[in-house]
DNA sequence: GTCTATATTGCAAATGATTTTCGATAAGGA
DNA sequence: TCCTTATCGAAAATCATTTGCAATATAGAC
């Protein structure tokens, strides 16, 4: 079942309507497959020549949440704007996060599951959910910081 | 060392100024020992006799993170407000959260800490710090839970 | 202690993300 | 097709955060 599917599920459901900005809207967030912003969104669009309004597209937000489609990112964008993530029915991921660029990896570490599984046990957990985040210095940022320094020199 | 102590140091390690204004919002937040925001603090600042201007204290929270006092808590409090929480300089520890009742267990877990490095060496990646939570539900409200529901059965 | 350079403050204005208002439009059931 | 009302776009309103600026305070030099 396709994002847009799941959405349409959700419509028939209440009295919501399906309508051109919300499956233009879905279909971006659906491709982009990682984090996305209102803003990013909205300049997506309007390069591929079907502008949809700011103020349309956060109104859409908290029913894209209250469906499942999407949830807040743990981190928000570089600069201050709020982040989102599809919530995927695939793999569940972690996050790597450049704190000097603001890039933020994906990442799915199996040995780092299972011990979480352990600890879990071990206190008498039954989990449902976590939130990991590393938190650096990506190898370009560590380049920019060494060439800053010596030219400082 | 108190945070007070702590930043003091840093001042004296760059050509910042300790002021009665920086004081005051380092022994406040020391003394919250938990998430708070910086509309809490010039709050509590103003109920105390002592005000600081909002703007003051925007300025003050980037000096207290270059510190390594405080950082940025992974989530924003239940309006928009960024939250920030105390950097304890005790031993770095993971939390396990039960979501019922609220109860918090911290733990380290070498095998997590391990693959961490691995995934950022992957990337790339220099870590600093990481932010590990874990979710669930703990034994004593697991038990709960199947009482209750074998009472409505 | 006094002097000086400049870091810091408070206030007010600016910014930028997000929310809301409102008249026009469009979805979807009758 | 007709009607009700959910939704849209544009502009105004909010709200957190940042910035410009003139007044003040800190820390080091003397």
């Amino acid at each position: 079942m396709t994002a847009l599917d799941q959405f349409k599920n959700f419509v028939a459901s209440s009295k919501l309507r399906m309508t051109r900005e919300r499956e233009l809207v879905i279909q971006s967030i659906a491709m982009h497959e990682g984090h996305f912003t209102v803003s990013g969104i909205v300049r997506k669009l309007q390069s591929e020549g079907s502008a949809v309004a700011p103020s349309t597209v956060y109104r859409i937000i908290p029913h894209l949440m209250e469906a499942g489609l999407i949830r807040k990112a743990p981190q928000a964008d570089a600069d201050g704007e709020q982040a989102y993530e599809l919530i995927h029915r695939r793999e569940h991921h972690d996050h790597l996060i450049c704190d000097r660029c603001g890039e933020v990896i994906e990442f799915v570490e199996e040995s780092i599951e299972r011990a979480q599984e352990k600890v879990a046990a071990k206190y008498g957990y039954k989990l449902k959910k976590h939130n990991l985040e590393l938190h650096g210095v990506c190898r370009a940022c560590q380049e920019k910081i060494i060439e800053k320094a010596v030219r400082a020199w």
